[in-house]
DNA sequence: ATGCATGAGAC
DNA sequence: TCTCATGCATA
């Protein structure tokens, strides 16, 4: 059942900050105990290998953590993660809102940072050039190191262990970093960095297999159609240039996964990878669900060509360190996730097939009936649409005929989509298919 | 791997 | 207000 109520606040782990949000709900309907909802309070920094380099250091100051035990009371809470460069970021939104806003909260505008860039659109990639300052650091995937999937270590004591950042920071600096001698071209191994390449002994926890290849062909729908293709240039589909059909997506999207393991690299080092070498700076996510084609065609479509490039770079020079620098890693207040339970999921999803675009009154009596937060109704909902309209249904992507058997998900949906794929293919821009009749019971269990 | 969330931009 | 691209936090 509700998995979630694991973990609530505890008493004495109220750590906030910078100012704590004081909030009180927008909109005279979004208030309610929380029944359900379920949160679960996390913070601070997950030790997690794939989040090497951390390196605020105004950060300090900003855990002074001694609050009340006000922001126990409801339901709403909001978690200060990395305050990094995005100081100003965040100075910049904090000047607009503040007050009147329900989600966005001052950052007590400590350290201001130099950088104001927001990693958010990729139109303007163009600060690769080199890594000055002596931020210079490789991320090498730790092969030795621990896992990578899950930390599961929060349920326990959600203590603020924040602190890490700061003892983290440094020692970090003398693991990833390598003062004078980055850039190892295959032959030095700097101190402290793996050499790039370990094909071998790609750690072993990596559930995702490090197969032998094997690819077959399999040609399943693909609810995507390009807007225009071919015609206007004569380049060849695996050139980083004109539209790629669905189907080279999907056969990218496969290779590059097995390449990126076979070169051991995780999902996480590769977005990582792709910020020095275009300034964009990706996460595991989305690398992950580019993989997957869990993403809008044109947003494969974008990402293919670093991607591709990323592949050159990693395995022509299979020893060369992308060097890198991190830069994002925002700071910003951000609410608490909200955990909806399994049954309201079921009410949400039966609403979605009946209207998949509710009106804002139609949004807030059903978050009341729901009892929760209208805002938390709403973005279910815009979560939903743009779910629909992924090149991959989640569980019919991998072939049958694959090797890659460790697909664990998806199980129910799948005739769901699959029904939905032929019924309405998704258009770049179209609107979400109407509902299929056969949605037999989408059971959302999980 | 994925659920819920944020924000810029389109409408 | 919705869409879209993305990602933190999680399971």
């Amino acid at each position: 059942m509700a998995t979630a109520a694991s973990n609530p606040y505890l008493p004495n782990n109220s750590i906030h900050t910078s100012g704590s949000i004081v909030h009180s709900d927008s909109g005279g309907g979004g208030m309610q105990p929380g029944s359900a909802a379920v949160t679960s309070v996390s913070v601070g920094y997950r030790g997690d290998p794939t989040a090497k380099m951390v390196q605020s250091d105004f950060m300090q100051g900003a855990m002074a953590a001694s609050n009340g035990g006000h922001m126990l009371s409801h339901a709403h809470q909001w978690v200060t993660a990395l305050p990094h460069a995005a100081a100003a970021a965040a100075a910049a939104a904090v000047a607009a809102a503040e007050a009147g806003s329900p989600w966005s909260s001052s950052p007590v505008g400590m350290t201001g940072s130099p950088q104001h860039q927001q990693q958010q659109d990729i139109k303007n990639n163009s600060g690769r050039d080199d890594l000055h300052t002596g931020t210079a650091l490789h991320h090498r995937p730790p092969h030795l190191g621990p896992h990578q999937g899950h930390p599961g270590a929060w349920g326990a004591t959600t203590v603020a262990h924040i602190p890490s950042i700061a003892g983290g920071q440094q020692q970090q600096s003398l693991i990833y970093s390598q003062p004078g001698g980055f850039t190892v071209n295959g032959m030095l191994s700097p101190p402290g960095s793996q050499s790039l390449v370990h094909p071998g002994l790609v750690r072993g926890d990596t559930p995702e297999l490090d197969h032998g290849n094997h690819h077959h062909h399999h040609h399943h729908q693909h609810q995507h159609h390009q807007q225009h293709h071919g015609g206007v240039n004569s380049h060849d589909p695996h050139s980083d240039e004109d539209t790629p059909t669905s189907d080279d997506l999907e056969q990218f999207a496969k290779q590059f996964k097995q390449r990126r393991i076979k070169l051991g690299f995780t999902q996480a080092d590769v977005g990582l990878a792709l910020g020095t070498l275009y300034g964009n700076v990706f996460s595991q996510t989305t690398i992950c669900r580019f993989e997957a084609l869990q993403l809008s065609f044109k947003n494969m479509c974008k990402l293919k060509p670093l991607l591709n490039k990323w592949l050159e770079e990693a395995d022509s020079t299979t020893g060369s360190p992308t060097s890198i620098d991190k830069i994002a890693a925002q700071g910003r207040k951000r609410k608490k996730r909200t955990s909806i339970e399994v049954s309201v999921k079921g009410a949400l999803e039966s609403h979605f097939l009946k209207c998949p675009k509710p009106s804002a009154q139609e949004i807030t009596s059903l978050a009341d009936s729901l009892q929760l937060e209208k805002e938390v109704v709403r973005v279910w909902f815009c979560n939903r649409r743009q779910k629909e309209k992924r090149m991959t249904p989640p569980g019919v992507q991998q072939t049958p005929d694959d090797v890659y058997s460790q697909v664990g998900n998806g199980h129910f949906l799948v005739d769901y989509l699959k029904d939905a794929s032929l019924t309405g293919p998704n258009h770049p821009s179209d609107e979400r298919m109407s509902a299929p009749s056969t949605f037999h019971q989408v059971i959302l269990a999980h």
